[in-house]
RNA sequence: GGAGAGGUGGCUGAGCGGUCGAAAGCGGCGGUCUUGAAAACCGUUGAGGGUUUGUAGCCCUCCCAGGGUUCGAAUCCCUGCCUCUCCGCCA
């Protein structure tokens, strides 16, 4: 959510602002209910004042023993003023809120102008992809020519876009979820935690998935009600909602969490788009970097993150990009993002692995995240920032296609190989 | 799943339908005392919102959440959520 008071103050710039992305505010809309719940507040909180005056009176009097009668009945007018009043102040108020958690976050100005992803700007390249003698395969062909990724046999036990791996390949998968988290608690100070892979709806609109995103999670039905707990997208969701409602003390900062989970999108609409092997899958792992910082220090925490989610591929040796994303193609919640980009030698092109943003006070706002500011003693919200550390299953395709040989072996790169008892090559 | 108890400020914990945003203790902050510290003593100490040029004043809301009763609800009623105890079941 972005700041009332500036929706209020300047509705104008930040329409603007929004357009940059392609968000049309309905500013006059807006204006009008302001103005409507501005009159309509000031009213109910006279009626409610006179209420309590009067209603104390009655007390007073009743303890003085005298006839209060007629001083009930004046009141009661009263309130049937105030229950009409406050009635129509909470349709409003209603209205602003369902118009405000549909408004995405504001873009940076350091964000670049474009419509989609083909107005992305990129920041900086690492490694060189490689350079084979032969004609590289995708991780379809090498996983199911040794025997070890089976997409059928996931179609049989639950349907299209899931997947089963086997024997040292399952296991290089583990692999990878185990180094990329010892690489960020032990060098990049995240501490780890475990939370619920089922969220309530709070836990959704605090980070921004709902109300807007709905068609993209698997609801769970309980007792009838399907509104209520969903699968986890990402652990972004129940990690950055630990901070929910909460007033952090200021040597708690800054906050870094890293968390492996299973992540679970329905990608309704996406049919078409990735329907072969596991780049788009309903079901995969992540580590997940999460931080919460004070807010003069988002935006150096963001360059931060992106540097650990970086490290990962470095360490692998795997070739990739950072870009900027432009205003159009950011998500709805960030003010900023990074996405990483591996090289695959299959599709012979960058593929997102890692999405790093910086939310400001957005989310910090839905679900009032705030700390305890020592220079004013006063509360105030946090600003949090997250980004893949990296996407498991992303990470295992890249390895897959750019550490192939020409017999289709995939080479485990050194940094994995003691997770892997000293395995040096698949297949 | 069955039976019972309970959810009050940073914490512990009082609270008869009116003078309760809430006693008391602890903690925090400021001060007195002290060479310094401790102790003692004094003072102070929740959050959100509206109006407004205003960190001034005035006002509103918040005692788990949502409804209800009432002139008036932390206190009474209903629903939900959560916690605890006992039994059952279970990894």
């Amino acid at each position: 959510m972005i700041d009332p008071h500036r929706l209020r103050n300047e509705l104008e710039a930040t329409a603007r602002q929004l357009q940059r992305r392609g968000f049309q505010l309905d500013t006059g809309r807006f204006e009008a209910l302001e103005q409507e719940r501005k009159t309509l507040q000031v009213q109910t909180e006279a009626l409610q004042h006179e209420r309590n005056a009067r209603s104390k009176a009655i007390g007073r009097a009743k303890a003085a023993g005298e006839d209060i009668a007629p001083l009930k009945a004046a009141v009661s007018e009263l309130g049937e003023q105030l229950k009409a009043a406050q009635a129509r102040l909470e349709e409003v108020r209603q209205a602003l809120q369902a118009i405000a958690l549909e408004i995405p976050n504001i873009p940076h100005d350091s964000v670049p102008d474009g419509e989609d992803e083909n107005h992305n700007v990129e920041i900086r390249a690492w490694g060189e992809p490689p350079a084979f003698d032969f004609e590289p395969k995708d991780h379809v062909d090498l996983g199911e020519g040794l025997d070890l990724l089976d997409f059928d046999a996931a179609a049989k036990l639950t349907g299209s876009r899931f997947m089963t791996m086997q024997g040292p390949l399952a296991r290089l998968h583990r692999a990878l979820t185990q180094f990329m988290l010892d690489l960020h608690i032990r060098e990049h100070a995240y501490r780890e935690v475990y939370v619920p892979y089922i969220v309530n709806a709070d836990s959704l609109r605090g980070t921004g998935q709902l109300p807007k995103f709905a068609d993209d999670l698997f609801a769970i039905e309980r007792d009838g009600r399907c509104d209520e707990f969903y699968l986890i997208p990402t652990a972004e969701v129940p990690v950055t909602n630990l901070l929910r409602n909460e007033i952090l003390e200021h040597e708690a900062l800054p906050l870094r969490f890293v968390c492996h989970t299973p992540c679970f999108r329905s990608e309704a609409g996406s049919y078409g788009k990735d329907t072969r092997g596991m780049i788009r899958q309903h079901q995969f792992e992540k580590v997940e970097l999460v931080q919460a910082v004070p807010p003069g220090r988002s935006y150096e925490a963001l360059e931060e993150l992106t540097g650990h989610a970086e490290t990962v591929l470095q360490r692998l040796g795997l070739p990739y990009r950072v870009v900027a994303l432009c205003a159009g193609d950011m998500g709805f919640s960030a003010a900023k993002t990074y996405d990483l980009e591996v090289w695959l030698p299959g599709q012979r092109q960058y593929r997102e692995i890692s999405s790093c943003s910086n939310f400001e006070d957005f989310q910090a706002r839905r679900m009032q995240a705030r700390w305890r500011d020592p220079e004013t003693g006063k509360p105030r919200l946090l600003h949090t920032l997250n980004g893949s550390g990296l996407a498991v299953g992303r990470t295992l395709v890249a390895i897959m296609e750019n550490f192939q040989d020409e017999a289709g072996r995939i080479h485990v790169p050194p940094i994995l190989q003691p997770y892997m008892d000293g395995m040096t090559v698949i297949g």
